[in-house]
DNA sequence: TATGTCTATACGGTTATGCGAATATAGTAA
DNA sequence: TTACTATATTCGCATAACCGTATAGACATA
């Protein structure tokens, strides 16, 4: 019940909710979700390595970045609680203006992630990066 | 968001999930929550006040017990919320334990419910209470 | 090597959480 | 009224969370 219980405590704050939110959309780095929350690199990154300890985000680096994206479903519990989160979210009105954001940054090109896609995948795009933070 | 925050934090516990797992179960009253859970009165009650507070259950008293249920769904949210625990729940020992447990302490006579009901129907059976505590 | 960028960690303070123990409250029944 | 039952609340303490600030680490480039 460990486990359960611990993906209960991670979801059980309003910025790690808005991070999951935007990882739904696909891997990102740690300056993406920064700019999008409007926080600050530490807050954000620490929030990161909950969820991380939590096992419902994984990381990965490429050059001086640190991509992180949703984990894998594994005995179809995580798979469910993104399915229900992807629902929930969907009346969160702070959260649909978070996803709008991400979605501006991507078009103007500032951003890693170029389209969306479904949260297993990994995205490896390389983009410029830069003139903002 | 404070909302759907409000019921994670609520679901971050180990004893609040076995209360909630047990409330699938049909309205219950403290001390049937307390002899499963073979926790401290006080102990059980703040967890009850703090589900209630989160919007998750809801409260009656008939005569000098106050029984439990869990809250009707309101915008859906907590409907899926029901049904994803309801899932979840499936692959803790525990819980299952737990729920074998209150099912002998019904078939002993000894509790206040005495068959299964969706959580949104109100359990009024008033049965043989004592013997045990 | 030195420098700059991106990210993580440590420190300090405030608030929230969880629990045992004791006490208080609400209702029942005599 | 008194006594009893079921439940809630308060107190005190230990631990965990959250955040801002400052610092450290990892990588790239020159």
């Amino acid at each position: 019940m460990k486990e359960l219980e611990q993906y209960f405590k991670a979801l059980g704050d309003g910025n790690r909710l808005r991070i999951l939110n935007l990882l739904l959309h696909g891997e990102l780095c740690v300056c993406d979700i920064q700019y999008v929350l409007e926080s600050s690199q530490p807050n954000v990154s620490r929030h990161l390595a909950y969820l991380k300890n939590s096992d419902l985000v994984l990381d990965r680096r490429d050059g001086f970045r640190i991509f992180y994206r949703l984990a894998e479903p594994r005995h179809g519990t995580r798979k469910m609680l993104f399915e229900f989160l992807q629902e929930a979210y969907k009346h969160e009105e702070q959260l649909q203006e978070d996803t709008q954001r991400l979605k501006a940054a991507i078009d103007k090109g500032s951003c890693t992630v170029s389209e969306w896609k479904p949260y297993s995948a990994i995205v490896t795009a390389k983009t410029l990066h830069g003139s903002r933070t």
